[in-house]
RNA sequence: CGGGGUGUAGCGCAGUCUGGCUAGCGCACCUGGUUUGGGACCAGGGGGUCGAAGGUUCGAAUCCUUUCACCCCGACCA
C-alpha cells in the first residue's frame, strides 16, 4: 500500500512530517502562551516512563531529589559573568506582583518588586547559594543533589520538544572536595546518560567534549552526547558540566578541610529535557507515524476486539479481557507487559491506524475466527505485514518479541549513523560533503564528518557559512598526530562535526 | 531587530484584485440508516461577530487608515 499514515514524508518536507508526527501520535500541542507547549497524555506518560528510569540510575549512583524555587532574584545571576552573559538574552523577569484594575478596564501590573525576579533557566545560582549554606566541613562532601522542575528560556524559534520556551527537565548538582572526584562525577553523569540513551531510548550516542565555543557558560568542561536523526542532522540529547571552582568562587561554596584550612568546592551540573521526547521521535520514527521503543512504551500491547456482530460482543470482550489479564501477567524489561484492550467504536482500519500511529509497539486483533483457534492476528509497529500467532504461543513470546524490537531499533539508527558518519581530510571534501546539491530546497545530506582540528576561533569562522558546528570531541578514542584540515596546524585533536539542532 | 508573508468554523483553505443574494468548500464533529478481518458509504444537521479599531459607501471579508497577532528567511539559540 503506497498510502503512507503521516504526510508529508520524511524525504518530502522532514521538519514537516516531525511535526505531524507530534500532532497524529497526540503527543502535545501548541499553546495560546507564545513558544510554550501542552504536553498531551500519551507524550506526558512517555516522559514520566523516562523520568522513572533516569530517576532510578540517579539515585543507584547516589543522588537526592529536591526542589529549589523557580524564581531567582537578578544579584544572583549576575554572580558568575560568563554565567550572566550566557543566559541573559534569554531571561524572562518579574517586575510586579500584583494586578490592579487600568483605566480601559484591563489589568495592569502594580507593586513594583525591589529587585527583579528571574524565572530559572537554570538552577546553578540559587543551588549554589544553598550549597554554600549547607556545607560547611569536608564530612559534608561530596553533595549529590538532583532537581527535576520547569526552566523557561526566552527563544525565538521554537519546535515541539525540541526547544521551547518553558520545559521539562532535571538538572543535577554536585559539589566535591577535590577536582578528580567532580570529573569523575561529570564523566560518571555522561556514562548514565549515553546507557539511557542507548539501553532506552534505543538511540546510539557519540560522547564527547565540547568545544570552547559550545560549552555552557560557566563551565570549565562541557561533556556532551550527540546523536543522528533521520536527516543527519545532530541533536545533543544530554550534557555534563565540570563547573571547576568558577561557581564556587562566586557564590562562596568553602569548606574546611581535614587539615583545618579553608577549601573552595568543585563542581558539577548536568541534565537532560524534554527534548529526549523529539530525539526519541526522530531517531526511529517512520513515513506511518510514531514508533516507541519497547522500553519507554507507555503500553506495549494493544487489543483490538474485531466485533461484526452484536451478538458475538460478549464473547469477544471476554476473551480479550482474559487475554489482557493473562499478558498483563508476563514481565517484560522486569515490569508487567502493560497491555489495554481498545473497545473504542472506531472501525476496525480507522483503530489499526490510530495505534499505528501512536507508536503502540504491538497491535493484536481479536475476532470469533481467531477465538475459534485461539490464536491471535499479530501486528508489529517495526514490521509492516500482520501475522497469526497462536495465542500460548504469543503470550510465550511477547516479552522476547518486545526486547527484539527494542534490539532492532537500536541496531537500524546504528546502521544510519555508520553510514552516514565519514573521516575527513580536507577542507574541499568537508565542503562538499555539507553543501546540498539543490540549495533551494536542500535535500537530506551530509551527516556527521570525523576531522582532525584545532579549536581555534579561524576554524570557527570557517564552519559559519556551512551552518556546520562541531558537535564534540569524542572521549574514549585513540590518539593520533594529524593535520587540521581547516589551519594546516598540527593537532591531535578529533572532532565531530554536523549540522544540528 | 531587518526582509517577506498570513490572519475567514476545531484543522486546512477558497472568496479580496473588479464592494452586491442568507459567506462557501474539504476534513473533523452530531443524528439516522446501510456497513464492518482493515483509513466506509448515503442522507440530514450543528458550528463564523471574516484578527481588532476607526473610516468611505445605499451596501464592506473585499476599498482606505491605524493597530495586534502569528508564520517564513536572516540574526540569536548553554
Amino acid at each position: 500500500m503506497a498510502k503512507t499514515g503521516i504526510s508529508p514524508t520524511r524525504s518530502e518536507d522532514y521538519p514537516g512530517w516531525y511535526q505531524q508526527i507530534v500532532r497524529s501520535a497526540d503527543l502535545a500541542e501548541n499553546s495560546p502562551v507564545r513558544g510554550c507547549m501542552v504536553i498531551k497524555p500519551w507524550g506526558y506518560a512517555l516522559w514520566e516512563n523516562m523520568q522513572g528510569v533516569l530517576d532510578g540510575m540517579f539515585k543507584e549512583t547516589g543522588h537526592e531529589n529536591a526542589y529549589f524555587p523557580l524564581f531567582i532574584p537578578k544579584s544572583f545571576l549576575e554572580k558568575e559573568a560568563e554565567h550572566v552573559e550566557g543566559f541573559a538574552k534569554e531571561c524572562a523577569v518579574v517586575t510586579h506582583h500584583r494586578l490592579e484594575p487600568g483605566a480601559d478596564g484591563g489589568l495592569v501590573p502594580a507593586g513594583k518588586l525591589e529587585e527583579p525576579l528571574i524565572v530559572r533557566p537554570t538552577s546553578e545560582t540559587i543551588i549554589g547559594h544553598m550549597f554554600a549554606k549547607w556545607i560547611e566541613s569536608y564530612r559534608d562532601l561530596p553533595l549529590k543533589i538532583n532537581q527535576w522542575c520547569n526552566v523557561v528560556r526566552w527563544e525565538m524559534r521554537v519546535r515541539l520538544f525540541l526547544r521551547t520556551a518553558e520545559f521539562l527537565w532535571q538538572e543535577g548538582h554536585t559539589a566535591h572536595a577535590t577536582k578528580e572526584e567532580a570529573l569523575d562525577e561529570t564523566r560518571l553523569m555522561l556514562d548514565v546518560y549515553a546507557k539511557f540513551a542507548e539501553e532506552y531510548m534505543a538511540m546510539p550516542v557519540v560522547k564527547g567534549e565540547k568545544t570552547e565555543g559550545e560549552r555552557f557558560p560557566g563551565a570549565d568542561m562541557t561533556l556532551s552526547i550527540e546523536a543522528m536523526m533521520q536527516d543527519r542532522k545532530a541533536l545533543q540529547a544530554g550534557t555534563s558540566h565540570f563547573l571547576g571552582q568558577n561557581f564556587s568562587k562566586a557564590q562562596e561554596i568553602k569548606y574546611q578541610n581535614a587539615e583545618g584550612g579553608e577549601s573552595y568546592a568543585w563542581t558539577t551540573s548536568w541534565g537532560v529535557s524534554t527534548r529526549l521526547v523529539g530525539a526519541l521521535i526522530m531517531t526511529h520514527s517512520d513515513d506511518d507515524g510514531l514508533v516507541l521503543p519497547p522500553r519507554l512504551a507507555p503500553k506495549h500491547v494493544v487489543i483490538c476486539p474485531v466485533i461484526r456482530k452484536e451478538e458475538e460482543r460478549a464473547e469477544v470482550m471476554e476473551y480479550c479481557t482474559s487475554l489482557a489479564k493473562e499478558l498483563g501477567e508476563v514481565l517484560y524489561d522486569g515490569k508487567r507487559v502493560a497491555v489495554f484492550v481498545d473497545d473504542s467504536d472506531k472501525r476496525g482500519g480507522e483503530k489499526k491506524w490510530f495505534h499505528i500511529k501512536r507508536g503502540v509497539p504491538i497491535r493484536l486483533e481479536v475476532g470469533p475466527r481467531d477465538i475459534k483457534n485461539d490464536s491471535l492476528f499479530v501486528g508489529r509497529r517495526d514490521q509492516p505485514k500482520s501475522f497469526g500467532m497462536p495465542r500460548i504461543e504469543f503470550v510465550e513470546r511477547v516479552s522476547e518479541i518486545l526486547e527484539e524490537m527494542q534490539q532492532g531499533l537500536y541496531d537500524r539508527a546504528l546502521k544510519l549513523r555508520m553510514d552516514n558518519t565519514q573521516q575527513i581530510n580536507s577542507f574541499d571534501d568537508f565542503k562538499a560533503f555539507f553543501t546540498p546539491k539543490n540549495e533551494a530546497k536542500p535535500e537530506v545530506h551530509g551527516g556527521f564528518a570525523e576531522c582532525y582540528f584545532v579549536d581555534c576561533p579561524e576554524t570557527d569562522a570557517l564552519l559559519v557559512p556551512l551552518k556546520v558546528t562541531p558537535r564534540c570531541m569524542p572521549v574514549d578514542r585513540e590518539v593520533e598526530p594529524g593535520v587540521c584540515i581547516f589551519t594546516g596546524k598540527p593537532t591531535q585533536t578529533r572532532g565531530v562535526f554536523a549540522k544540528s539542532y
